[in-house]
DNA sequence: ATAATGTCAGTTGTCTGACATGTCAACAGG
DNA sequence: CCTGTTGACATGTCAGACAACTGACATTAT
């Protein structure tokens, strides 16, 4: 075949994104049209429109009523930074109409240490070689995080990061496209700040920090990222959706 | 009609119990049936099915690829807790194999103060009696958890916790039935424990708690709880799964 | 009058069978 | 050895139908 092929956005993807500005537009409250109308509005199946609607149920943006119809949730997570959804720093602060700005950049290709190799997913004894890329983000010169990248040099390397790296390693994997990633599992702990972190974040020794540690899966089920990032209180408030479990 | 009637589980409600039970089983990485095979074997449809699966896809326990097959995906410590499912700190307990106890039981009904009345999404001006149920759970005899509990009135009084209280506010709401639960809005955040909590909780004055803030919801999107919790590190380890944003 | 019951339109929930599309391995031909 | 083709098999999507539920209103029985 000579002719050019254009890769077409799958239908589910595209109503996930259609079907998010709408609901964003309307108010909390509000019913939505009947499916099978929103279906056709939307230009997909019916089958197809649920499963999407299916997943915001899941997420409580929407509210189903069996026989009666379906109702956009009077809470708007969207625009708040909720843990759902991994998304950059840098893509959030943009959100909220932040400005962050990258310091104390620090990059590196080394071997892995141990705890790092585990965080990888790699058997103990393997020799990795990895991308490590340190920075705290501020936000008018105030240090609200500390961030560590760890990938290995197979997704990575130094040079990848341009001169206009604006502190989001995902995002650079994510405009690449491969891998094609999946979730992150992001484990959330309370931690005191250590000496070194009270200084580079500027803050209290002694001060407590949220720290999440995230592992980064690609669809292949393989970590590609590995990264502890430490939070200053008040800067960022995160939030989590919990579903009933109706079981 | 003289007949009793009995209600029915839904399909979607079955199949996801089935489903839920069916992975646990599984290895990680192992390969489901295909869908039609599955379907066939929960005995409902392949539509039901993959609106169920697309939700554990969405909360990361399985993996699709398109034209290969799905996937169990790694599997989750069995000491840790997902954060997606709202599930009582009694049930998560139970499903470890961990015993817990409450202590320093405190049960009282009252006029809610400011900040109490704003968390339960009333006008500012306000005068709601509200059941307060503050504990402190134990396991082996060791703090790990300090709750608070705030219900209007009308959702639950004194009375309603039984002599049989074993610590869960939320199990007593969802035994009733009444009114409709659906999803919950947590706040995280990393505290330093003060001199009361570190006594309480048998810790050091200064050592750093997850603080936990959530708002329980019900269907008519009130707000049926407002709950405030503290852990202490080490105990239990939450963790939250981050799907990547396709957009 | 009042309470219980029946009816009906509208919506979500489920089912069936089919076809479209992506993936991978086996295989044939260079 | 390499390469392109083919086919089996998986998920993704579709169309149309029917079932179950809700809420409002009319009807009937008490």
């Amino acid at each position: 075949m000579d002719t050019i092929e254009l890769k077409i956005r799958p239908p589910h993807i595209q109503v996930e994104e259609t079907l998010s500005e709408l609901i964003e537009q309307l108010e909390p409250g509000t019913q939505l049209p009947p499916e099978p109308k929103l279906a056709q509005q939307l230009g997909v199946s019916r089958a197809t429109l649920r499963e999407v609607m299916r997943t915001f149920v899941e997420r409580g943006v929407l509210a189903r009523r069996h026989g009666v119809g379906t109702f956009v949730a009077s809470r708007i997570p969207v625009l708040e930074t909720g843990l759902e959804v991994l998304e950059s720093l840098d893509r959030m602060a943009d959100r909220l109409g932040v400005v962050t700005e990258v310091s104390a950049l620090e990059v590196l290709e080394r071997l892995a240490t141990p705890s790092e190799v585990l965080g990888l997913g790699y058997p103990e004894d393997a020799q990795v070689e990895v991308l490590i890329v340190n920075r705290v983000i501020t936000v008018e010169g105030e240090p609200v995080a500390d961030l560590r990248d760890i990938v290995p040099l197979g997704y990575l390397c130094k040079e990848d990061l341009g001169a206009d790296f604006h502190g989001s390693v995902l995002d650079i994997l994510l405009r690449r496209g491969t891998p094609m990633l999946s979730t992150s599992r992001t484990q959330i702990v309370a931690e005191l700040a250590n000496p070194k972190f009270a200084e580079r974040l500027q803050i209290q020794k002694g001060s407590a920090l949220l720290k999440l540690v995230a592992k980064l899966y690609s669809y292949d089920e393989k970590v590609v990222d590995y990264s502890v990032s430490y939070f200053v209180p008040g800067h960022f408030k995160f939030h989590v959706m919990r579903r009933v479990s109706q079981v």
